[in-house]
DNA sequence: GCGACAG
DNA sequence: ATCTTGTCGC
């Protein structure tokens, strides 16, 4: 598939925040993607051991399954170096560039795309999920382990139970619990899509773990050694 | 000044 | 993210 060169990745922190601040605006937060077929997504994994801001290599991986039979039919790695560190907030200026390579090489044309981290629910309004779907250009939601930014309550014990995640006066995302006896995890919007389909997606890919299968999977292909 | 802080 | 064994529970 193909991903537009918004920008260059070689930047400062203050250049990075910047960027943010101007993409942001173009995220189109609504939309229902029809019928589903296939579903991709992304996830990386270090390479090495070292201190979590230095330099090191990274290993992108993606999946594409098949909807509603959740059935691997194609995967990609790339591994390569990571200059950026990690900074809250400017996560995806650290990984999205080997996910984007990662993605670009996947010959299937996916309908819904998942990336692990935060989209809308960022101090700017753009989180990694948002930038990828950007650039792909695809409804991707942003499903997250832990919270960046924003409260919330705590959502009901039964699988499906949600609550708001909202900052200031705004809802910036969901909690969603994908399984009774669990941690909720956060969905929100990364692009092209409603933040009320977006949790209906991620409850419908998530049927039997805490993540979303999608997810998963290429968690564990990124952790693989290969490439 | 203090606490929070995706992966 | 990553370092790590056993262990509690379904």
């Amino acid at each position: 598939m193909h991903l537009e060169r918004l920008h260059e990745w070689n930047l400062t922190p203050v250049e990075a925040i910047a960027l943010q601040k101007e993409l942001a605006p173009r995220v189109v937060r609504d939309g229902d993607p029809g019928d589903v077929r296939l579903v991709a997504a992304a996830d990386l994994a270090f390479v090495d051991r070292r201190w979590p801001r230095q330099p090191t290599r990274g290993r992108a991986a993606v999946v594409l399954m098949r909807y509603p039979e959740l059935d691997v039919i194609e995967e990609q790695v790339v591994e390569g170096d990571v200059n950026f560190p990690y900074v809250p907030g400017l996560l995806s200026f650290r990984e999205a560039p080997l996910l984007a390579q990662a993605l670009e090489r996947l010959e299937g044309a996916p309908d819904l795309l998942l990336i692990d981290g935060h989209g809308y629910a960022h101090p700017r309004r753009f989180g990694i999920a948002s930038h990828l779907g950007l650039m792909a250009d695809l409804p991707t939601i942003g499903c997250a382990k832990s919270r960046l930014c924003g409260d919330n309550a705590e959502p009901g014990p039964r699988r499906g139970a949600k609550a708001e995640l909202r900052l200031g006066d705004e809802v910036i995302g969901a909690v969603l619990r994908t399984r009774e006896g669990v941690k909720p995890i956060y969905v929100s919007v990364g692009h092209k899509i409603g933040l009320e389909a977006a949790v209906r997606w991620a409850l419908r890919l998530a049927p039997r773990f805490r993540l979303p299968e999608p997810i998963r999977e290429a968690d564990a292909l990124s952790k693989k050694r290969r490439a």
